[in-house]
DNA sequence: TTTCGTGCAAACACTTTGCATTTAA
DNA sequence: TTAAATGCAAAGTGTTTGCACGAAA
């Protein structure tokens, strides 16, 4: 655990969404290159989850927040947590029988306008 | 509906699977300018879809072929479509009434091994 | 000494912008 | 003749690579 990685998971733990690169570059002195390897790293490792809004640059969490969801809006950018109650064995089962495929992960986001978005 | 958008709504009508712009250029002659601007522009009026699937690449389908999601091999990156039962209006309305978002609309995504990848 | 962490510059891939040229109404 | 379509080069953005340097084992 270094100093640079360890400043990331701090900086990843007191974020209210998910980060991107830039967005740690902001909060943190040091190379980008570093900071992309420590991603890399840390995804590897399985201490992160990236996730990828369709926006081109992808973002990280910590994995200790357990899986969940986004709720995206496209007004505002911001990102709300979103647990849900159903984690969709019924439909990876199904889509293991029927389609012959193995899932192993799945991404659900949900855009749309947040409450102050949709006055 | 100009020679170029007809090629590429034809070129898209013909696809197994989401094209991106780089896709969409081995199969044209035309300026990546142009195509992209294309891609935009079909998007706005409503006729393509535009996914992301995480590689930094937008890929796009035709909406007439209605909503569904994708299943992505990790290993040999084929993309099938998946066509749920389940469109989530239960989730959606949820997600109204206890976190006062709006959504309009979803993207769900599998990742994980295709038949013969998972041998 | 050898390895690992870090930094810097350059390269890369995808996308966008500015502007010129062509085509078609 | 004007507006829309197309093309080309350059710039922009996020990411990766090659290589060097310095610190720790």
């Amino acid at each position: 655990m270094t100093p640079i990685r360890k400043n990331i998971v701090e900086i990843l733990y007191q974020a209210k969404s998910p980060l991107s690169v830039g967005d740690i570059l902001t909060r943190l002195k040091a190379n980008k290159t570093t900071v992309y390897r420590e991603m890399d790293s840390l995804l590897y490792h399985g201490l992160l989850n990236s996730i990828d809004l369709g926006d081109g640059t992808k973002r990280y969490e910590l994995s200790t927040k357990g899986h969940h969801h986004h709720l995206i809006c496209i007004k505002c950018k911001s990102i709300t947590e979103l647990h849900l109650a159903d984690d969709f064995t019924k439909e990876e089962a199904l889509i293991a029988s029927q389609e012959k495929f193995k899932v192993l992960r799945h991404a659900l986001e949900f855009f749309g306008l947040c409450q102050s978005c949709n006055q």
